[in-house]
DNA sequence: GTATAGACTTGGAATAGTTCTAAGTCTAAC
DNA sequence: GTTAGACTTAGAACTATTCCAAGTCTATAC
């Protein structure tokens, strides 16, 4: 069987699963297969999209599950940068990000582009989970607001 | 420390809403006098709660159109850490967010604390409107992911 | 092999935040 | 006092996401 975006091998994401502690099933292996195909930002409706292009057959319902469960074991990151739409990073080491408002496109920045340094003191008993660098940009002359 | 809900005078806000040519009706100076009374980050919401705890009766399509309005203005800004919930933030001066996950508390965090440098090129064609720094904290001792 | 329990998937209904629409109200200018 | 245009409104519509109850699969026990 072919699937025409997934361009890695269906061993080695099933590998992957469960190095992350989860059962690798068919539609697991196909939704991973396609957010770790290339280095992309997806949203939900994409990866939907994506995975029932060919013969696949995938119901919305399991998408989210897979994406929510893949969030939770650390598999990928969810980016918010847009009112009620989640952005999943398969990208897991530590990194930015640009978003075009203009095209909702995501890119990478690499952390060693962007250095957040003298970390405030964080509020009285909380820990840190991350930090998230987000640098909004807008094709050039495009004026958002009139001054 | 703890300021009660106050009011701005509405003069004042009149004259902060001409200066950004915004025509100060009723409903707008109420819903900038809740936004400017503390320094605090508020989503739609609660805003539509406030303006409406006295006698005042505003809708909730006005609310939504005037903080629609007052982000276009550059009144206020939008923070975006929760899927599907704008918070509206009336500290125009540069600054960055602290973002308690399990609480959903936001809170500033001054430009001077944290700094980024060594921006990086930004994509071609394009030019920056805003860095948000979004340090993402949760309770100490807190279970990482919650399910 | 068959039975079975628990995990997984599913379509569709439900929900939440937000935007849209079309009609009504207010206001400033004439 | 009329009137045009700006503003507000209730409720419908919309969108992304979650929930639910029922059905399917799969690994293990026999």
């Amino acid at each position: 069987m072919d699937m025409k975006f997934q361009t890695v091998d269906p061993q080695t994401i099933s590998e992957l699963l469960r190095t992350h502690q989860i059962t690798p099933t068919t539609q697991r292996v196909k939704i991973a297969g396609i957010l770790f195909a290339e280095a992309a930002h997806f949203y939900a409706e994409q990866v939907y999209a994506r995975v029932n292009e060919g013969d696949a057959e995938v119901s919305k319902a399991t998408v989210y599950n897979t994406l929510g469960l893949f969030v939770a074991k650390g598999l990928v990151r969810q980016v918010f940068v847009d009112p009620g739409r989640v952005f999943y990073d398969s990208n897991t080491k530590p990194h930015h990000h640009f978003y075009d408002t203009a095209s909702g496109k995501l890119t990478d920045i690499d952390t060693l582009a962007v250095a957040v340094h003298e970390m405030p003191p964080l509020p009285a008993d909380t820990e840190m989970e991350s930090v998230d660098v987000i640098i909004r940009v807008s094709p050039r002359g495009a004026k958002p607001r009139p001054e």
